[in-house]
DNA sequence: TCTCTTAGCGCG
DNA sequence: AAAGCGCGCTAAGAGA
């Protein structure tokens, strides 16, 4: 039964209209005032087949929209689409969301139900989400304690206490409670609300052209998140078995030589406490707590001087693959699609990358045989493609360093060249048998010290990387002296950042996302962040690019982003055109970033039957 | 039993 | 003088 009434929102009372009548539903959508930014709202219910999966009304293909909810600063009207429906409703909704501008909470949430159930050309709305954090990273050094949720950001911003407890409530009850509709009436008044609060503080902190550069990735990353990706179970089987056996052998060794009842971090931390040399122990690294570390880098540090610490190495290895990579993907594959559905966080980062769970596809191990089971669509080919070096040229951008512009101008090795400073040797006149060698040193030396590595971290990083224990922190402090030498331009850079980073505390990438800093963080964090934060910003910008292209009638789907990397999937007899397609977005990404920066050699994209035969 | 923190590790 | 950074996920262990 449709119904009006009140609602208080603080000291103020608005209009609300409950609609489960098709034609009720058509007059309260044309009773909104014309014009003006609408907040928006939906919550969702699982399909009846699929109550059984757990969370299913977060999926948009186990669930779908319960209610809608529209606020236009007067009225807040309550579209129940259980009771409402019909094409000429569907049409008018979408034609309301093609043609107004919406502000809502986490709006790719919303974005998704909506793209699928309503198929609008395109949706004009920004979110209070992302507006939130991104006013949180520039006023705060941390994210401890902090709470966005619309709740907690509409009592921090507004001092109006609002129940939240609607959220979690069954949605999919044929009558809906007086209280859940009372409550979901206010949802979309308060993300009005706070976006009134938000906008002067964007303002302020000039953060409004990087917000609609996140307002405009919305698109593309809803789109990722909805197309998925394939992924060949069978295989994956397969391998995680084979993984198993050699966890297995290596515990049995380990449980034999320690006659430990299980091989577990804190175990082997006491087991080596008791049973190492006292030399050995002095140096033996520990964590914050006082326990010996027991992580890769220092068994790998201490394999020469105790042999006993060897196997320890091994194990973990496999140990990792199994827990993280073993079957726990195959748990999250989506029944409805048969694919993965990764979930993208805009801002999830404080450098202005995206974040990525559900699974975190950015932490895939680079194993060959792991990557080539992420497959496209059946009949399909992959197209990808990826920056090439991309921090370091992002680096000598904003740096300005020489040296990296001209290296970069003249499409030569920056690895190289750093490792022949290392030897102290020109690259023409580098015995071949070393120049791997140095060349690698070159790379370790380039990674970690554009962001201030010392001699120690450095040390251990090339250890690990070259495999070899010998590596001392004396050869180490000389890859970051030839580092210094050899891109002094950078150094310069590096060290006028940090002072002026120590004064204001803030610091900026180039697309705009500004970061405060605690000054501890100042010298390592602060290059980072403008390095890592512009790569990430050419790889948002490439990202509209693309998907402007598609919505333009480029036959491809968007599928997956991993920092630098982009894969999209086609026809094959389209892929040619694509992959031209995807490396003009790309370059013009960077360009957007960079108008005048060096494009040369910076993609190259390739087609493939999966994710592997893209590298 | 559940929740939270710590240590460790996968990736870029 | 010296100082790697950014995530998400898992298991283990501690505490409520």
């Amino acid at each position: 039964m449709s119904r009006k009434f009140d609602i208080k929102f603080g000291t103020e009372t608005f209009k609300a209209w409950y609609v489960d009548k098709t034609a009720t539903a058509r007059l309260a959508l044309q009773a909104l005032k014309p014009d003006v930014l609408l907040g928006l709202d939906c919550e969702t219910m699982a399909l009846p087949k699929y109550h059984h999966v757990s969370q299913a009304a977060l999926s948009p293909h186990l669930s779908s929209i319960r209610l809608i909810q529209i606020f236009d600063g007067k009225l807040s009207i309550i579209i129940d689409l259980l009771k409402c429906k019909g094409e000429l409703l569907e049409s008018e909704i979408r034609h309301l969301l093609e043609t107004r501008r919406f502000i809502a909470h986490n709006a790719v949430f919303d974005l998704a139900f909506l793209k699928r159930q309503f198929r609008p050309r395109s949706i004009d709305c920004g979110c209070t989400f992302i507006a939130f954090k991104l006013l949180a990273h520039a006023a705060r050094p941390t994210d401890d304690g902090l709470r966005a949720g619309l709740d907690a950001v509409t009592k921090g911003l507004c001092g109006v206490e609002v129940l939240k407890s609607n959220q979690a409530s069954d949605w999919s009850v044929p009558k809906l409670t007086f209280e859940q509709i009372e409550y979901s009436a206010l949802d979309p008044v308060c993300v009005l609300k706070i976006a009134e609060k938000m906008a002067p503080a964007l303002e302020k902190y000039k953060l409004y052209d990087f917000y609609n550069l996140l307002k405009a990735a919305q698109h593309p990353i809803v789109e990722m998140h909805l197309n998925g990706i394939g992924f060949n179970s069978k295989e994956h089987i397969e391998l995680v078995s084979g993984w198993r056996e050699k966890l297995y052998a290596a515990k049995k060794i380990l449980l034999q030589q320690t006659g430990l009842d299980d091989i577990t971090g804190p175990k082997v931390a006491k087991w080596l406490e008791t049973n190492l040399e006292k030399r050995i122990l002095d140096d033996w690294p520990r964590t914050d707590n006082g326990a010996l570390k027991t992580d890769a880098i220092t068994f790998s540090d201490f394999g020469a001087v105790s042999p006993a610490v060897k196997p320890f190495g091994a194990f973990q290895k496999y140990k990792v693959l199994t827990s993280d990579f073993g079957g726990k993907l195959l748990q999250q594959l989506n029944e409805e699609t048969g694919r993965l559905h990764p979930q993208y966080h805009i801002c999830g980062t404080r450098t202005g990358r995206l974040s990525c769970s559900k699974p975190n596809l950015q932490q895939s191990p680079r194993d060959k045989d792991f990557r080539s089971q992420f497959v496209p669509s059946k009949g399909m080919v992959f197209v990808g493609a990826d920056y090439s070096a991309i921090e370091m040229r992002v680096a000598a951008e904003v740096s300005r360093d020489p040296a990296m512009l001209k290296a970069f101008k003249d499409g030569l090795d920056l690895h190289m060249m750093l490792g022949s400073e290392i030897a102290g040797i020109d690259i023409e006149t580098l015995p071949k048998e070393k120049c791997d060698r140095y060349r690698q040193m070159g790379k370790v030396g380039n990674f970690a010290c554009i962001y201030g590595a010392g001699a120690k971290t450095l040390a251990s990083q090339a250890r690990k990387a070259m495999d070899d224990t010998s590596i001392t922190e004396t050869q180490t402090g000389e890859i970051r002296d030839a580092h210094r030498r050899r891109w002094a331009g950078y150094r310069a850079w590096h060290v006028k950042l940090y002072e002026k980073c120590m004064e204001t505390l803030r610091v900026r990438t180039v697309c705009g996302k500004l970061r405060r800093l605690a000054p501890e963080f100042c010298y390592g964090a602060a290059p980072n962040t403008i390095i890592q934060g512009s790569s990430a910003g050419c790889m948002l910008q490439s990202m509209v690019l693309f998907q402007q292209m598609i919505d333009k009638g480029l036959k491809a789907k968007l599928i997956a982003t991993i920092h630098d990397e982009l894969i999209a999937e086609c026809l094959p007899q389209d892929a040619n055109e694509v992959k031209e397609t995807l490396e003009y977005a790309m370059v013009e990404g960077f360009k957007r970033v960079f108008p005048n920066g060096c494009t040369k050699n910076l993609v190259e994209a390739k087609i493939g039957n999966n994710w592997m035969e893209l590298k």
